[in-house]
DNA sequence: GTAGGGTATGACGTAAGGTAAGAGTCAAGC
DNA sequence: GCTTGACTCTTACCTTACGTCATACCCTAC
């Protein structure tokens, strides 16, 4: 027969010592001795007991009701589990519908901060930006534009904001290297970053069609200076950056 | 520009009045104005902002992160509803798993208390009953018997003891009121009562093959002591009380 | 003037413990 | 015998989002 104290069997339950203080207050689980000091000790028999209340517990039954079941021999314990089991069902059906309304809740969201498609040519004149479009298509296939703009408009404007933002941080510093050596790391790094930019907004592919987009789209917006280009730099000249990019990053594919 | 008191704000919007003090100590939503006498005057910004606090109070958004979604227009919603989402998926994954704790929990029940089939010729020599099943099976076809004990074994034992204990008391009576008038509304009543019992047993279908079936097996468990025969009536009445029972239900059934 | 309804504040209760304070207990080492 | 550290006791306050009093004040209609 084994004599537990309140930690020993807190312990071997894993369950605090105020939760022991707190079922022998509800008399949900009563020591099987006190010593002269007050001091609680449990047998083998309250062990046992324990683990019986912590199964109920576990199925999220209220202490109350695990009181009834055990002291009650006669307690209805197949109504008492169908009826938590109809209730934890219904709970399960509420949750659902509040993961619905969430998600709902998000698209609608996601929908004030997507870009439209109008965003992506914001600033550039209407009339221009159709025959832009049109003509974009035709050279490069309807399915490759519609693709593109579908990437570019998977980011936020947040993203979308930061993402112009670095580049025009790109082409500054090259700018201010425009003189020293082309392979020089510096500017062999801003190429690289430059060139991941430019995969992100490919959506993680690199197509032909969607790059002679981008780089046409990127001269649009030079003009419009959303870009500040790079000085003594014609903005065709993107298309090299490209270029450029491509290389190295074939390159450093090929060293892995 | 609308006034509403605490009552009508709290019946517009669908909450006690107390809601209404206790957002207001929180400072989720104060009141636009105090009269004199401390009345609490609302006005229709204040309608919307309680709209916007039920809106995520029904997603089970705790008060805190609402005052925070409400008060910092820089929260960041979008992640705040993916953790809760998270949060939600979680709690279902959880009450799965006790609905399946609790189905197993029920299965381990019902097989401790459901009749096997040994229980239903409990007390019958084994060989005999191994005869009579046979027996039966060859008589009224396989499928019926198999039929007929798998419904008697749906009940549970406390079930069928009570069905058992109701019967031999309806024998009981029906001895006492032998040499009445077999058509007195008593006679009529437990003739009623134990047909709607072997309708009980029989699954609420009558077939001729089970009716046979109880009638014998019926017999056995006379010769077994389990039923106490009705004085001076040899077993074999049985079959009698229940063509009596059938009648008597064939003629209620017509009335309906 | 009063009756009836609305309102304000303060306080307690709920479930299942967490956390802490202040005091007593126990065994071991010096 | 004394101290130290680990253990234990009781008491009591804190958590959430209100519900439910109790007491007292306010307002309006008759």
């Amino acid at each position: 027969m084994n004599n537990y104290s309140v930690k020993k069997l807190s312990k071997l339950a894993g369950v605090s010592v105020r939760t022991l203080h707190l079922y022998d207050e509800l008399g949900l689980l009563k020591p099987s001795v006190r010593t002269e000091a007050r001091y609680r000790l449990y047998g083998d028999k309250e062990l046992l007991r324990l683990q019986q209340i912590l199964f109920y517990r576990e199925l999220d039954f209220p202490l109350k009701d695990i009181l009834a079941i055990l002291e009650d021999p006669a307690f209805d314990l197949e109504q008492a589990l169908e009826g938590h089991r109809k209730a934890l069902l219904a709970k399960r059906e509420r949750i659902d519908t509040l993961v619905g309304t969430i998600d709902k809740t998000l698209v609608t969201l996601k929908n004030n901060t997507m870009l439209q498609v109008e965003d992506l040519y914001e600033g550039i004149p209407n009339d221009k930006m159709e025959a832009y479009r049109a003509e974009a298509m035709a050279k490069w296939g309807k399915d490759t534009i519609l693709s593109a703009e579908e990437t570019l408009r998977s980011f936020s404007k947040d993203e979308m904001r930061a993402l112009h933002a670095e580049l025009n941080n790109i082409n500054a510093r090259l700018t201010v290297m425009m003189n020293t050596d082309p392979k020089s790391a510096p500017v062999q790094e801003c190429i690289a970053r430059r060139f991941k930019i430019i995969l992100q907004l490919s959506g993680g592919k690199i197509e032909m069609g969607k790059l002679e987009y981008f780089r046409k789209l990127g001269e649009l917006y030079v003009q419009d200076n959303r870009y500040t280009p790079v000085d003594g730099m014609p903005s065709m000249e993107l298309a090299q950056f490209m270029k450029a990019a491509m290389d190295y990053y074939i390159e450093t594919q090929g060293e892995k």
